[in-house]
DNA sequence: CTAAGTAGTGACAGTCGCTGACGATACGCT
DNA sequence: AGCGTATCGTCAGCGACTGTCACTACTTAG
């Protein structure tokens, strides 16, 4: 015996619409009261689902913002086994870099909100460095899997992923000069900053 | 009305004290049992205190094993304090690097435990990244304050704290070298890996 | 078209991290 | 000895997260 509104019949069963919406009323209310103070619960019930959907949907209740990571990393990996093979490392990233930028900056609109939420948060933005340093393991395989000795292999993966994190976060600030341009000027940066080792102490 | 065990008497009563056995015993009960497995309350009672003691001395459950870096990020700030002003940023932050040196060398015994279930546990992998992102916050600050632009200075603690994170990790891995070796080593690499950013585009 | 398999969901109970409030105890100072 | 402060224990409670089971929708084979 169940009641009348145990299995609704105007929900689509199905696991993608239901993750978009779970998403998009995530976003709202934290944006609305802010992460801490919207619970899982209120998320599930403005998507029309439990908890428990919720939570089958996502592990965690931060992980609901950090959908288009995923899309991101596999973009990034395609473009650098695009990039020719004779580039060293660190050019070879910044062209990857380059190839996703139209992904990016498509992506800005729901990623601005995101971010907002997570400039905010403390736990989220603990999130997010995790997010970047699954970037950095898999940017590492890559360039090793490019002949790239695994020592310089992490540290390129690791520098590069830093430089290109800057540049967002100088592009989120002001997005008026753009990501190619951004990204040009933190490489740049790096370089010259670089050449003060030279001399080794 | 309350019973015999309620406040104990055999338990100082001292801030630092009661710290350091929490330490302690959380982190024998992170190697025995692993740390998702174990509960604030058996680490607080292993300790002779309560569970909301616990709370009490460590915002979360994560935070009790991170109590060196407190030490470490003062005696960074000093180290780089004291480094030559004409300096570059990166050679500063290099030498400032070497001169913490010894510090963390002498706390590689407790820091190597910690290591490995911090190794085993995502959670706490991700606190440890805030914490070096912490440290990225600082050094951008002491570095803007020596005079360097804003823009460059965030890149260079960044890219900094990395090579440094680095060299740690290699030095955790086989300590034989030293820590001195991998930090000469790691950020020559970084020249060495920079130089090929040299044309542009 | 029925039957079986699969994926998604709701409901319930429970553990654990973490917090607020209040009273009780130990410690340092006078 | 008396007093103020720091520290602790106890209790109640919220919210994140999980395991389990029953139920429903969609798919595929026969």
């Amino acid at each position: 015996m169940t009641d009348a509104t145990c299995y609704a019949v105007d929900v689509p069963r199905n696991g993608k619409v239901v993750r978009d919406r779970l998403r998009q009323a995530a976003l709202e209310l934290f944006i609305e009261h802010g992460f801490d103070q919207t619970t899982a619960e209120r998320i599930a019930a403005r998507a029309g689902v439990t908890e428990r959907t919720y939570f089958r949907h996502f592990a965690d209740k931060r992980e609901v913002l950090f959908g288009a990571e995923a899309e991101l990393r596999d973009e990034l990996t395609r473009a650098l086994a695009a990039v020719p093979a004779h580039l060293e490392p660190l050019p070879a990233l910044r062209a990857a870099f380059h190839e996703v930028v139209p992904l990016v900056e498509r992506n800005r609109p729901v990623t601005e909100l995101g971010a907002r939420v997570i400039a905010a948060t403390p736990a989220l933005q603990e999130r997010q460095l995790a997010k970047w340093a699954a970037l950095v393991a898999l940017l590492t395989d890559a360039l090793t899997a490019r002949g790239v000795d695994a020592y310089a292999a992490q540290l390129c993966a690791q520098v590069g992923v830093n430089v290109c994190a800057i540049a967002i976060k100088r592009w989120m600030d002001d997005p008026s000069a753009g990501l190619d341009a951004e990204l040009e000027r933190a490489f740049h940066e790096l370089y010259e900053a670089s050449t003060a080792l030279k001399v080794p102490g």
